[in-house]
RNA sequence: GCCCUUGUAGCUCAGUCGGUAGAGCACAACCAUGGUAAGGUUGGGGUCAUCGGUUCGAUUCCGAUCGAGGGCUCCA
């Protein structure tokens, strides 16, 4: 093993490493495409913001300033730290700057002029002599400021609108992201062609917020952490468990219909399995110290496949047992450095929801054809209908016969073709164990998250030395693939929560129908509601406190509960329920039986509400 | 890990230019309460993250530690 670089997606079929990042909205990348001026105006903008920095602060160092998603930034090594306040002074000049119509002007220079008109700007010294030679060198200038730029940039800066963009935040980067190099200070904006556009954005910034699990877990009572009993742990609270459990019990039972047997394995298992996986080659660190038992070393497991190979060399298998889907909801732990924890959605601790299918090279193309089909459908299940697929084939140095990387990488592209999967190539993008499909959904609000992974791995096959006796009387070695679809149950429970912004679909909902008396004396009617909804397995509760009606509905409101059942005497004497649901609507006088089967209906079809 | 910001009641936050703290919600008790998003009164609740320094006195000022939030990929 040693010589490989090893990636650190090893084996992270939780994608618990997967970029949480909200990118942008299909129709701002749809406008992205039709304007493609939008980056002039952003990259532009950031460079009167680095004038209205040289003007604060003339002794600036400024470093780079593109135009990215959403926005632009530039990075600055400044005499002083930078406060928020700061961002509205810098506002307020750049303002003024655009106001004053001035012209963005193009210079092509030599490199020896670059380097004289830069030799206060060592950024811009190092930047110059790292071009190639043959390369133009172009200057742009706008009012007092210049900056060496390849451009394009908009003609004059009354081409901007000074109402269009907002400084956002002030961030520490290293200088070309390298943290061997200087910590400079980066300060991101966000800019658009109108103050409408604007405005359009920061709403959606303001609906991100909205949706942050970690607030809304809070509010909900779903899931705590506690950085003081260790950072990266998740507790479930009675109602997010609620929500796990109806989860696991669903994914269950897609497993068995779909052919998959459930393990069960241990947390943690003696040093020679990890030596022998390659996991303390390559993994380390990632790994938690080991548990000294017995004078021998355990470590905690960050990965279930070990455990499952195991099991695999407990029996000669005969190709007449193949293929073997092996799925297990596995508790794993694995190192995150602290900076990077957030929420759910990046944790030291997780359950991912692990299969791995072994198979022969007959089996390979069906197999991964029947694991997107799988996906595909739990997604649906959720209603994600958006859904993207990443092939990521043969990278430099990596393990494994080359027939086998073929057959594996055209078994994938076949899946994908035979799904109608939009997808991307992703060239040499594999890990070096294996060719992998990634699936990217997208969310209530246009965001991407990297869920599911279907990974194939020729590394612990030969480690482990798996075989199958073939119908030839031969011993081969069977294909392994690992897959996740939630990736880990934390982090899909946080992609849900925001999905939803709490209001979870009936069939997830871990209180499906609040019960409202009008007044105590309907107590024993609301009571009675209750048992006779929990026996037909209906997540219910009775609000029976001394609050008046308006205020259990709003609690309940709050609570994103999907049903109010508001019960007064006419209901009482009807033996029927008013139905209001989270979203107001109201139906009176419904049979109480009636609301039975409709809730039920609303259940099996996984209906929001 | 590194940079910036930050840590006050269960939650959301105010406040103390240094004299050991306050609101709303939540919780408890009592009263009130019959129709679609907050009824009222009273009450309990805080070593102001931790440790150290300065000071007659520190929650406040200084330092360290621990935690949290935003970043650390976008190449002139």
């Amino acid at each position: 093993m040693s010589g490989i670089k090893p990636r650190l997606d090893k084996f992270d079929i939780s994608d618990n490493t997967g970029q949480h990042q909200p990118t942008c909205s299909l129709e701002e990348k749809m406008a992205d495409r039709q304007n493609g001026d939008l980056a002039s105006i952003r990259h532009s903008i950031s460079h009167i913001m680095a004038e209205a920095v040289l003007q604060m602060f003339p002794e600036a160092k400024i470093a780079i300033g593109p135009a990215i998603e959403n926005g632009f930034y530039y990075d600055f090594d400044l005499p002083r730290a930078l406060k928020p306040e700061d961002l509205t002074d810098i506002e307020e000049k750049m303002k003024e700057i655009i106001k004053g119509n001035h012209d963005f002007v193009k210079k092509v220079i030599s490199k020896e002029v670059a380097l004289k008109l830069f030799k206060s700007q060592p950024f811009k010294v190092e930047l110059i002599n790292e071009l190639p030679e043959n390369e133009e060198i172009s200057i742009y200038t706008q009012n007092s400021f210049t900056d060496l730029c390849r451009g394009p940039h908009v003609a004059n800066t009354n081409e901007l609108d000074p109402g269009s963009f907002k400084l956002l935040s002030i961030a520490g980067a290293y200088w070309r992201g390298d943290e061997k190099n200087k910590m400079l200070q980066r300060i991101y904006g966000t800019a658009w062609k109108t103050a409408k556009d604007l405005r359009t954005h920061l709403n959606w910034l303001a609906e991100v917020e909205k949706r942050d699990h970690r607030k809304l877990g809070k509010e909900l009572d779903l899931f705590s952490l506690h950085e003081e009993a260790g950072a990266g742990l998740v507790y479930w609270h009675p109602k997010g468990a609620r929500i796990r459990s109806t989860i696991e019990d669903f994914w269950r039972k897609e497993h068995f219909r779909d052919g998959y047997e459930l393990l069960y394995t241990p947390h943690i298992g003696k040093s020679w399995l990890w030596e022998k996986s390659g996991h303390l080659g390559f993994y380390s660190e990632n790994m938690y110290a080991p548990l000294n038992i017995d004078d021998q070393d355990y470590y905690i497991k960050p990965m279930n496949c070990p455990f499952h190979i195991l099991i695999y060399k407990t029996a000669i298998r005969s190709y007449r047992d193949l293929p073997l889907r092996w799925a297990e909801l596995g508790t794993v732990y694995r190192y995150e450095r602290s900076g990077v924890l957030h929420g759910l959605l990046r944790v030291r601790g997780f359950t991912q929801d692990d299969a791995h299918i072994i198979c022969t090279p007959d089996q390979i193309e069906d197999e991964i054809r029947n694991v997107l089909r799988f996906s595909l459908k739990i997604w649906d299940a959720f209603k994600f209908k958006d859904i993207k697929a990443y092939l990521a084939t043969r990278p430099e140095g990596s393990v494994g016969e080359e027939a086998r990387w073929e057959q594996a990488t055209e078994s994938l592209k076949k899946a994908i073709g035979k799904e109608n999967l939009e997808y991307t190539i992703d060239e040499g993008g594999g890990a070096f164990y294996g060719p992998k499909i990634d699936l990217k959904v997208r969310d209530a609000i246009g965001r991407e998250w990297q869920m599911s992974t279907i990974q194939f791995d020729f590394n612990e096959p030969e480690r482990f030395d798996m075989k199958f006796m073939d119908n030839d009387g031969t011993e081969k070695r069977p294909y392994m693939v690992h897959r996740a679809l939630f990736g880990s149950l934390e982090r899909f429970f946080g992609v849900l929560i925001e999905n939803y912004a709490g209001a979870f679909p009936v069939w997830i909902a871990p209180v499906q129908v609040m019960v409202i008396p009008v007044a105590h004396t309907l107590d024993e009617y609301a009571g009675n509601l209750r048992k006779q909804l929990l026996e037909q397995e209906i997540r219910v509760e009775a609000d029976l406190s001394d609050n008046r009606m308006n205020a259990k509905i709003r609690t309940a409101q709050q609570q994103k509960i999907p049903y109010m059942l508001i019960v007064g005497e006419k209901e009482e004497k009807e033996g029927a329920v008013s139905v209001r649901t989270r979203t107001g609507e109201q139906k009176n006088m419904m049979k109480t039986e009636e609301f039975i089967e409709f809730i039920k209906g609303k259940i099996e079809t996984k209906d929001l509400i």
